[in-house]
DNA sequence: GTCACGCTGTGAACTCATTCACAGTATAGC
DNA sequence: GCTATACTGTGAATGAGTTCACAGCGTGAC
């Protein structure tokens, strides 16, 4: 089986908009529904499918709650993921507050911060740490998953210290680019880039009518699936 | 010019990159250098400046004044953006917080929200108006681009109704695929997504010994430009 | 019971992106 | 001045990722 990032991007995806759906509503589902679902092609979404190996039957596309399930076995990590959080500012907090709401899967068990004012409190069930306790506490806590949320210029030195320690894999928001020792994985998040690329192409829109024109085309630009739109109000759907 | 969403991504590192330098440093730069700073390969570094236009010289590299303002020209548009946000939840601040102090580049000139405890402050600079007030405050201040971060079952609403009001493109955090007419372009950030993958090659790391194992690689996945790494805290660099 | 339909599974084709590899060239050192 | 060097610019090769297109099959209609 041949795993890459883009596939576990969408098998993410295919996952969160199944369990989006009204539970029970649909116990089986065809390739070209769930492809509408998540906006790819059903080419693609039985390609997936079948890299997993997951099969369906010609006559009722494939089985929701087992489809669920195998993306779990694959993805979810046995014991539930420990995830550790580095840096309690604006963005630390939302996403403290957000995973704990809406993703408790993902389990953020310890924070650290340097400000004296975030130590000691407990944000969101996660409990901010001095970054002196780092050590003690990410093989305390058998922690693997980190994220950094600290300013830039801190970046590299947090990331070292917890892969020092048994972190093995780092969701970076930080536009820095991180030296990590070989079997380290790191995922950059960059919303400045993110913004530079909506501020390209809506321009471009602008200018030339319509993205498709001639020669340009980011990979979901223009991303109409014209279909549902020649109607009004898309009203919040699914 | 062939200009792809991932070309925009790199060119928008590369300036980012070039511009943390200590200014006045380098005024010259290498693709070799240049790649090493964001991550990438001298080849592509080179390939993506000769697809903008942008010429060095074999004897001293590139100019580095000279292609910060090459990539300004492209990617920064010429009256500024004007951009809205919907939702000014915790997410919502954090981003008005960071770009407001580190890119203030991007404009965020209006805000909306639902609840009447932000309708009327100000957050950083961008005033929050009603919902009731959208269209007569985009079309005023003439924004072309939107930042979603409200609930997921509020998204293709809000979304509809920018799009109606001049806005071509959006930055959208909610995990909800949005319908948009042709030509809108719509850049998703999906974080539960990227959690995902660093869960899972994180843990593949464990299991495998090394990523660059038989059969998997994610893109960026064992970042690790070796080179660096003998060393043992690199410490914050640049 | 038989037929037509519409879907899955998948090899092959194709498209897009990246890397290779090298000719061309400006400098630094001698 | 001449040579060795180390880089750029780029056609061609490679490689990833996606889509095409169709054989095979289970099901519902009649
Ligand atoms: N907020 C955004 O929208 C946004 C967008 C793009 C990038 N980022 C990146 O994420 C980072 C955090 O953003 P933010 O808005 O939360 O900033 P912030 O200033 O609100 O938070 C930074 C937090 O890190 C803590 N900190 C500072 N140095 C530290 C260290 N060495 N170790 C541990 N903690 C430390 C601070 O005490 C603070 O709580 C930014 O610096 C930026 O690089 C943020
Ligand atoms: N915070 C995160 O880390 C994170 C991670 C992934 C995805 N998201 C997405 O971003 C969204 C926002 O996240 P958050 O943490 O800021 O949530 P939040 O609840 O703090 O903020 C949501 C804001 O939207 C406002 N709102 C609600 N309905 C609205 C409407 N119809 N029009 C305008 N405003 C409306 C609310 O008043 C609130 O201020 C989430 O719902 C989620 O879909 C957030």
């Amino acid at each position: 089986m041949k795993v890459t990032a883009r596939l576990i991007e969408r098998l993410s995806t295919y996952r969160r908009n199944l369990q989006r759906q009204i539970p029970g509503a649909k116990t089986r589902i065809y390739s070209h529904e769930l492809a509408a679902l998540v906006g790819e092609t059903p080419a693609l979404v039985r390609r997936d499918l079948m890299t997993i190996g997951f099969t369906g039957s010609p006559a009722h596309g494939y089985d929701v709650p087992g489809l669920i399930a195998k993306i779990a076995e694959l993805l979810d990590p046995p014991g539930g993921a420990g995830i550790a959080l580095v840096g309690v500012g604006a963005l630390g907090r939302a996403i403290l507050r957000y995973f704990h709401r809406v993703h408790p899967e993902f389990r953020f068990v310890a924070a650290f911060d340097t400000s004296p004012d975030k130590v000691g409190q407990v944000f969101d069930g996660c409990p901010c740490h001095a970054l002196d306790d780092m050590e003690a506490t990410l093989r305390q806590k058998l922690i693997a998953f980190g994220v950094i949320a600290v300013p830039a210029d801190a970046a590299q030195v947090v990331a070292t210290r917890l892969v020092r320690n048994g972190v093995r894999a780092l969701l970076n928001f930080t536009p820095e680019r991180l030296q990590m020792p070989p079997g380290a994985y790191v995922e950059d998040v960059d919303l400045a880039a993110s913004l530079e690329k909506v501020v390209f192409f809506g321009r471009l829109g602008a200018t030339h009518a319509a993205c498709p024109g001639a020669d340009m085309a980011g990979p979901e630009s223009c991303a109409a699936n014209q279909d549902a739109y020649a109607s009004d109000l898309p009203s919040a759907n699914s």
